[in-house]
DNA sequence: GATCATGGTGTATACGTATACATCATGAAG
DNA sequence: CTTCATGATGTATACGTATACACCATGATC
């Protein structure tokens, strides 16, 4: 095969060298600040900028068996809950010149993900809300590949960050039992959900230690049209709830438009409640009454554990918690009679 | 250095070679569905799977010089036009086994995400919303780098895809003119946006054809927080408009809440529009009126024509307009007297 | 003036894969 | 039996980079 030294072929350090009249090691050492005379570097760096050099990521990480790529996995793209994360997830790593390579486990099916990013040869995975015990995350962890739960609870050993779902669960119910309401339905996430699982836990708890009605639940994936269609069985059944708490705020908000669909006034006839406090729960046109989350929080921390064990395998899992705390805004309010 | 072989580097065409007792040659032949005995496949595809063989694409694209990554550059996560978007950017890229990587070009520097872009080798770049005239794009083009941009104009001879902006924005003035409103006033992206200065021009356009006055304009650079207060100066300053459009989905909706924060009636007192459609315009407590792009059909048709480009760069630069649609819901109504 | 540290550079190699080419066995066709 | 196409495999190489190692010149140190 004719090297074909077209214009479509990018320049490589190669070709810096045979201008520069240097070899190949130089021109390399001058670009990554190794030891170089001033004169040569001032040159290669010159002629580097005018042939429009690009160093190749493929070719350096294979020899440097680093990428600086970190894996993001998320279930479901939509969830307001990601972008101002994911956001914060680039600025961490872009600190450290890593980049985020961000996948979309539709579905629940992380496997296809993780084989991409393993393909890619990633430093770590972030996962988000993955499945309880998916096989792919026990893979990872049995491999020591470094992994970090973010939001979710631990499973396999492996590093996790979470927010308190216990005490932001015992804040709503109080909230709730508070104003009188004691019909509450929960509109969940997958059984496998470990997030899901937690808060809704949470609220058990608190129900029953308050000698409450035990609450209806419905479980809706975390999915937005499947929550609405929940929410309209719930608001037009024989025994209509007082409160609904969606475990995320997405499906609060579906609890809200169903509310609104049906000309359920909120909160004089009904009371909703979220998890997260994404950005548009704060919004004066919804006004969610929801547990807050650290999104920022969690996702600088979900970083910062990541290149930890990224640079010491051998550490201990560890484990995360931080705090969540209840807004109440205009969504709630006293039980109707 | 000896060759660590130690459980942690993953393993290669190489081991599994060594142990099925062939060549890496033929392991390669096997493995992506060359001409090799039937037993000899059987035997190395199973060696493959159990010792965990995942192909390393950074070696796979030096050898074949495509990396199956497209890049996506957006410039603001958290604009609720994208999680649609990039989902069905993914869909299609999977459909050809390709894979997105994704920049966030924060405050309008896209430099950097195309730097990165570049040095991952992707075999294209999919831009949304990019600067007028910028120049990354500029130098991509020049070098005949396969380039899309979707959802704004052509600007240096590129593919690109957009929606029907002067129809959207006819059919806009027409609905709001036709409920008696005389005062409009418009939140507009940067001047450089090429999307918003689009829908800007076409709203203009049809007003003075019209023989109506022209339109407050404040330009807030689709930034949310900088929409409220442009809002909210405009609401109470000495003439409020009785109609704002918001020259996308997210600005409308900065439009609604500082309404409703300073309890301006919408749409009594006030008509609020957007452009995208996005999913949230059609919550019944939001209701956006607003003018539909296909977002879906645009990413498709984004990844399609950076596609037929990667395979044919000597393609003429094609330019495709998307129809749009007034979607008329509850945020608009007649003009107050 | 001999020894030696040190800075600057070139040579050689490894990373993991795909593929062009050569080799060899097998059976069909003449 | 010879010739030859064909299938199955091995050998060798290239992709672009970082870096260990060797080498040389320079000036300092004794």
């Amino acid at each position: 095969m004719v090297k074909a030294a077209g214009p479509g072929r990018p320049p490589t350090s190669v070709d810096i060298a045979r201008v520069a009249g240097t070899s190949q090691a130089t021109v390399s050492r001058a670009l990554n600040g190794g030891r170089v005379a001033a004169a040569t570097r001032e040159r290669i760096l010159a002629i580097s900028r005018e042939l429009g050099y690009t160093p190749n990521a493929a070719a350096r990480s294979m020899v440097t068996s680093r990428t600086g790529l970190v894996g993001v996995v998320v279930s479901d793209l939509t969830n307001p809950f990601y972008p101002e994360f994911l956001e914060e997830i680039a600025a961490c790593l872009g600190a450290r010149r890593q980049h985020m390579l961000l996948q979309n486990a539709a579905g629940g099916g992380d496997r296809e993900a993780v084989e991409l990013l393993l393909q890619q040869r990633v430093d770590g995975i972030v996962f988000t809300a993955a499945v309880e015990g998916s096989e792919a995350v026990a893979d990872l962890v049995a491999r020591r590949f470094p992994v970090v739960l973010a939001n979710r609870v631990v499973d396999a050993g492996c590093d996790s960050v979470e927010g308190d779902h216990p005490a932001g669960a015992a804040a709503v119910v109080d909230h709730l039992a508070g104003l009188g309401h004691r019909h509450i339905a929960v509109l969940a996430g997958l059984p496998g959900a470990s997030t899901s699982a937690r808060r809704l836990a949470g609220i058990r708890d608190r129900l029953t230690s308050l000698a409450l009605p035990a609450p209806d639940v419905v479980e809706t994936g975390f999915d937005y049209d499947r929550a609405v269609r929940a929410a309209t069985e719930l608001l037009t059944g024989p025994q209509p709830p007082t409160a609904i708490v969606g475990l995320n705020d997405q499906v609060a908000f579906a609890a809200l438009n169903a509310a609104a669909a049906l000309g359920v006034a909120v909160p004089s006839r009904l009371s909703v409640a979220g998890f997260d406090d994404v950005r548009q729960a704060s919004w004066p046109t919804l006004g969610l009454t929801t547990v807050r989350q650290p999104q920022v929080a969690m996702a600088a921390r979900s970083v910062a554990l990541l290149n930890e064990r990224i640079d010491d395998p051998d550490l201990a899992p560890r484990h995360e918690v931080l705090p969540a705390e209840l807004i109440v805004r205009s969504t709630t309010g006293p039980a109707a009679s």
